[in-house]
DNA sequence: CCTATAGTTCTATAATCGTGGAATTATGGA
DNA sequence: TCCATAATTCCACGATTATAGAACTATAGG
């Protein structure tokens, strides 16, 4: 399961933003480089965070010609969530009642992380 | 907000398994003395252990006589649960319909933590 | 084949983290 | 007051992590 790798691949402000930046990017994602420049990062630098993300297997990544595709892989996140929720805290009420009002709430706001990714 | 704090917090396997063990301990929590017991831990690993889960806001700590008393803050459990859905995740459907399901699940299951907390 | 572009890997260095021994603080009881 | 117990803070040192320069690999186009 390797929640830990997923929590501390999390743990940076770093790379946090650049997890959310690809969220907000949706499915069809973004390459390396873009995001190198949205972050006005090294690409070198960028490229180990982007490494580790992927290791943590928050993200995934795809060649398309000379770039390299990263995008958020969403089914992952849903099952560290379901592993804070479950397995770590045992479907406590104290957790689920207040989560089953977010995630009842869907798709809504977003608060903007660090830059806006394209469309 | 300090969500950072709490990935940083829980990416480490042994306060992972501390946290978890507190949070099957319930909200009574348990003595600072018998977690370092239940974890064969020196009582001042365990003491940093402790104070960084606390600083991360995932436990709280008070003294009841000599013993410190240490319980899962499980409010903030879901406030971290609520930031990666809605701030991180933008309540995007791929990451809350999963969610939905282990959230009306409710109280079920719970696999076990390294040792078995009291009561 | 040659060159430019896109990314990654190698490497060194600085910074942070984890651990546990020793000293310290707080509490309760004789 | 003195002692035992409970826990924390101080400190040192080994281990891990972060950053970015330089070198390397892969692809596209001429």
């Amino acid at each position: 399961m390797r929640v830990i790798e997923a929590f501390s691949a999390l743990a940076h402000s770093g790379r946090l933003a650049v997890f959310r930046w690809l969220v907000r990017a949706g499915p069809d994602g973004a390459a390396a480089g873009d995001i190198a420049r949205a972050f006005n990062t090294p690409a070198n630098t960028l490229s180990t965070q982007l490494a580790i993300l992927s290791r943590a297997g928050l993200i995934r990544s795809h060649r398309t010609g000379r770039s390299i595709i990263y995008a958020a892989d969403f089914a992952r996140v849903a099952e560290v969530l379901g592993f804070i929720v479950e397995d770590c805290c045992g479907g406590s009420p104290e957790v689920c009642t207040p989560l089953m009002t977010i995630a009842t709430r869907g798709a809504c706001c977003a608060a903007d992380a660090a830059t806006t990714p394209p469309q």
